[in-house]
DNA sequence: AATGAATGAGCGTTCATTCAT
DNA sequence: TATGAATGAACGCTCATTCAT
């Protein structure tokens, strides 16, 4: 193997790390300089990795785009009814709270650039909206696209309440709610969600 | 005697005019000049009615607060049952999705600056928040803070998701399944929603 | 009369007032606003009375200048010995130290701007310095120049040590020290000082 | 491995030089990129080094003291009489006079910046003031402290007066007169000055 | 590959000055 | 005469980027 194989290695880690300080300072505030530092290395080392600052962001949200899903959602398998899904998707929530609003942050700022929202909106962007869809319709038997949309905004709007300060939202109690509206709307919806099997395997396309 | 002008209701109507500039560069990335061009007026003149960027724009957070709720929420009124109500709340989003967008925007955008944040997350913000889930309650007859909830992150998230480009959500369509949804959730909800007779004078309180 | 005489006394007035101002925060560090709020004018009306800043800083300047230093230095007249003049000048100083400090501020802002520097430095300037020489001289009863001289660096240190807030430093004491070296070294000074009668005629030509 | 600067010699290379232009403009006057021109850098450069405008003017205040007094006095050092160290003072002053104008133009403009006034009085400015009345007793064998303020204040209104554009005043002439006044005022003064064998030493305190 | 010194355009902001009223 | 709104060049300072080492 060349050198390029370190030299490739070496720039994930580095994108990796971007994650927190971009999701913190937001890609207008924060400085090149901070990136190298949060990063330990020089200014002129992170310019050896990439090109611009532009290149940095928008790498770093190809490889949040990328970055699988799904060990992340893997955590919500194993529910037997769709109210104990919805549970899971609460404790979900609340774990992971920070990492959501640090990830919308970062997805935020990325569509304030217009050039390169329109550059990556027709690929990586809707590509991996359509998988949330997905997974959210393997994951809770929902197959109707309109009723996944609907699971999704909800979703959105409980980590955009809590980015926004809200803190009289609770993500289980949400969640458990949501479960319950779900339930009775949809009476046909089986006892045992047996169609989850191959979420995960179904996220590879 | 200087030259006539209402020093107040001009600092209005400059107001006014940087709503989308702000929305659509973001505070951060916009600059205090690029302001006075959109205003059509000297960066002196800019200064001379705002004391600062991050005064100007918290002048204009303010005054987003304070006017657009009533006025825009007083649309959703006259609807007879909850499902009339949920389809009038679609028809509105549709009609003032770029308007939604924007606000999003700015709102975020405010967010990512700490030190305002935790100036005004205390006052404007959470007393705005509030009062959404107040008029939510009012307009659609939905009592419960933890339902209006539900419904404010709902909105939250088709909003947040529109504008992270997924084109395939509709909101007319998700709005009434919303409408379907509660119906069937609260069966005692009454044939015709008599509460909001008072929404926007509730708005004063 | 016509209205050009109110037109000058106000003119005046304002310059008087303009001592202060620019003695407290400089020529640089005074802005025309400032001067014009202490005044209780608007800039509009400085600007009619005063071409520009620095035509206002030098007309201040030579006001300064032209003001008849006779009724201050008055008071030092009436001691019977160099001895009580100069304890005199002490508590003269101690008196005025706050002006002498101002006094001294503006003339050193006026001794940086060099075009008006060489301008003024033939004309005013000098013969001021003059005038001093020969108070001090008609004063003390000290004719010698190169005495007169000494006797005015002294007091211009003393003031000197003041602004630069030397806090040690007692104008009486020193004055007084002086004094007593000076008589000292002048053996052959009168006992009586008989020349002063004519002191401040003598500043009019 | 980085461009091979030695920062921190540069820095005091830099200031050095900034010594010349805050004396002819004035600290309120000198603009940073004028700074930086006479410095033969960019602005960049020059905030590479010095964290503010402030902070540079300060850190040179702080390089003045440091440096000039001990190193510059040396000069004076080596007369046998009082006489003799006055007219050395003398010829010092006018060998220095440039300096000493610049010198006195800075202070002056130091302190009518009211914050760093506050701050820094009661550090460099006080200590600063109390080496050069030490200086004096020691070099001159005067070991009254009022009399050492009479000379500092005499000396610094020798100063003054040049800076005013006073060409009558002559250094050694003066400082000659000063002698003569000290000698006859001091009948007990030795005729040979024994005391300033560790005047230079005694600055390191 | 790695450093950090150097650059200069551009930022938020100020302020002497002009001018319509 | 008097006002204060309007201007825009210039301020102190920042920061993405380049480059010598």
């Amino acid at each position: 193997m060349p050198k390029i194989v370190d030299h490739e290695q070496y720039r994930k880690e580095l994108l990796d790390k971007c994650f927190d300080l971009f999701a913190e300072k937001g890609y207008g505030s924060i400085t090149m300089r901070q990136i190298a530092e949060g990063l330990r290395v020089s200014t002129g080392t992170l310019y050896h990795y990439f090109p611009s600052k532009q290149a940095l962001f928008e790498q770093l949200a190809q490889e949040i785009c990328e970055q699988d899903l799904s060990t992340a959602l893997a955590e919500l398998q194993g529910a037997q009814t769709l109210q104990e899904s919805m549970e899971a998707l609460g404790r979900y929530l609340v774990k992971n709270e920070d990492y959501f609003i640090k990830w919308t942050y970062i997805w935020i700022d990325f569509c304030q650039h217009k050039d390169s929202k329109e550059m990556l909106k027709n690929s990586i962007f809707k590509r991996n909206n359509q998988r949330y869809q997905k997974v959210i319709g393997d994951l809770f038997g929902i197959q109707d696209s309109v009723l996944a949309s609907f699971v999704l905004s909800f979703v959105d709007g409980l980590i955009l309440e809590k980015l926004w300060g809200n803190e009289t939202i609770d993500f289980i109690e949400q969640c458990a709610l949501l479960g319950k509206m779900l339930t009775v709307y949809l009476p046909q919806y089986p006892a045992e969600i047996k169609a989850q099997t191959h979420v995960l395997s179904s996220l590879e396309s």
